[in-house]
RNA sequence: GGCCCCAUAGUGAAGCGGUCUAACACACCAGCCUUUCACGCUGGCGACACGGGUUCGAAUCCCGUUGGGGUCACCA
């Protein structure tokens, strides 16, 4: 016998964002659904936000598109199991909730809140597990009939049968919960729009959904769900509820306690595929040993729900800069440059980029490819290639920092000893090595110890990518000016000079 | 608190009753490489939550305890 096909979702809420989680969610799907030749769906999630769905949305398609995964059937593509918005089915939901109507397995209930407020209130104060207690559950159709002439819209609940609901979780296994201590739950609200777990059945059902692959905060829904899909008589999908991403502190992972947006990992500068690649490994791991480093296509070959694991994880963002900084190596150059490029513009070192300015960039990221863990701190380790600063700027204490204990007055005298060699040869970095090398030896000094003030006079901090190619890229004039720059420093309140910068 | 889920080093995890004096990756430490940093390489640190069973044999199975998490709405 042929199973039946492969359809599977993601729900999410339309909040103007796209929350890792969700993204995490939805990569499962995905993997899932390509690996078997299935179908991947989008359903909007918005029978609580029904004015601003359009707009909320954008955020959410946007940052699923940002990290590399696409639907087959959605609200933008449209699909043959639409529509694809909750708010847009409630006419399903109303037909659905009357055919139980009819058949006696939901009742309509007239209780007003504050009524519904006072017994929970009452059953915790007896400790008991609060839950409706019935009170309309055996209204005949006058007493409706009378409650509803006072203008009383009624909510319907489903009768919930005594004993125990249970279903097979493809991670977890077995998962069973006692029916009674739920009550009879709500499943269309008095206002006629559909409780969540409902409305979500009705769904699942409708576009024939296989498998509902999500996080472990639904697998308590799953127990009225189910009871649901029992009282239409349908078959349930198969569940599977992925382990949830934790803070540090191992709550739940939360805006407060770091960031939850993919636009922020995006304004943080990690690269999609980056963080795509560490969300597959948060729940899932293709067991043995084997590469990290995977590309979506890879994922989804090596994909399993058998290999999920069971408990939660620790969103450990050192890790996910260490294969964000895995992922920028893998960049050619000219992608770097342009992924590069926003936050230059928005640090304000370039304006509005013209050829030039994308080939001078890609050059001196091509000095730093290797080093940069995550794209936003281009702009900081490549500034001084762009803004001079002057004499009193210098950081003296950088500059003479050596170990060997030069004086100041050595390190005067190798900068002006310096500045005499830039000018007699070519200005390539194979040339000026081989000059300072001469330099160093002829002063017996070791070409560390010479090179350190070098580098700080060129580019005030004790750390830059290989000081003769990062003077090469300066050129000779820069490079000369520093110097001198750096030199007048030392001379003490040395005056200055208007050499060093511009 | 009730219900549900989970429990291997700081973090992600392999392990599916013997091959475990327990992989691998990140982090951390040391060394090598090296003009700094980074990369790379080598080595190190470091864990089966606890207690009972079952078994010839348990990280692996069962029970309890403890711990952590999730969820308890006419929110989704």
């Amino acid at each position: 016998m042929n199973p039946k096909p492969i359809r599977v979702r993601i729900a999410p809420s339309p909040t103007g964002n796209c929350h890792v989680g969700t993204a995490r969610t939805a990569l499962y799907n995905y993997l899932f659904a390509k690996q078997t030749g299935g179908t991947f769906i989008l359903r909007v999630d918005d029978t609580d936000s029904l004015r601003n769905t359009l707009e909320s949305e954008q955020g959410v398609f946007e940052g699923l598109r940002w990290i590399g995964l696409s639907w087959d059937e959605g609200p933008d593509v449209g699909g043959a199991y639409g529509p694809y918005r909750q708010s847009e089915r409630l006419g399903i939901y109303a037909e659905r909730a009357h055919e139980l109507l009819e058949k006696d397995l939901a009742y309509e209930c007239f209780c007003s809140p504050e009524d519904l407020e006072a017994e929970r209130k009452q059953q915790m104060a007896r400790k008991e597990d609060p839950h409706y207690g019935g009170h309309c559950a055996n209204l005949t159709a006058a007493e409706r009939e009378t409650l509803r002439a006072k203008g009383i819209k009624p909510s319907i609940r489903l009768r919930v049968r005594p004993g125990t609901v249970g279903f097979d979780d493809s991670i977890r296994g077995r998962v069973e919960q006692d029916a009674g201590i739920m009550g009879d739950f709500v499943i269309i609200k008095s206002n006629g729009i559909p409780v969540y777990n409902f409305g979500t059945v009705i769904d699942e059902y409708e576009m024939q959904i296989s498998h509902v692959i999500r996080g472990a905060e639904h697998i308590s829904n799953t127990f009225p769900q189910v009871l649901i899909y029992e009282a239409f008589g349908w078959e349930m999908p198969v569940f599977a509820h992925l382990v949830l991403m934790l803070n540090p502190d191992k709550t739940k992972i939360s805006k407060r306690k770091g960031a939850v947006y993919l636009g922020d990992f995006a304004a943080m500068g990690y690269l999609p595929e980056a963080l795509l690649n560490f969300c597959a490994f948060l729940g899932w791991t293709p067991g043995g040993i084997s590469e990290e480093i995977l590309s979506l296509t890879e994922l989804q070959e090596m994909f399993s729900l058998q290999r999920c694991t069971q408990s939660n994880a620790v969103f450990d963002q050192v890790k996910l800069d260490w294969m964000n900084g895995m992922w920028i190596r893998r960049l050619s150059a000219a992608e770097l440059t342009s992924r590069v490029m926003p936050f230059m513009i928005d640090a304000g070192l370039i304006n509005v980029p013209v050829k030039s300015d994308e080939i001078r960039l890609e050059a001196l990221l091509e000095l730093i490819h290797e080093r940069l863990p995550r794209l936003d701190e281009a702009p900081e380790t490549l500034a001084y290639f762009y803004t001079d600063w002057p004499a009193e700027e210098v950081d003296l204490d950088l500059l003479t920092a050596s170990k060997s204990n030069r004086t100041k007055e050595d390190i005067y005298s190798v900068l002006q000893e310096s500045i005499k060699l830039l000018r007699s040869n070519s200005f390539t970095a194979a040339a000026l090595e081989e000059q300072f090398k001469a330099l160093a030896a002829s002063l017996e000094w070791k070409l560390g110890d010479l090179l350190m003030p070098l580098r700080v006079a060129v580019t005030n901090r004790k750390i830059s990518p290989p000081l003769f190619t990062t003077m090469e890229v300066l050129g000779l004039e820069k490079v000369s000016q520093r110097l001198a720059n750096a030199s007048a420093a030392l001379l003490g309140n040395a005056p200055a000079d208007r050499s060093g910068h511009e």
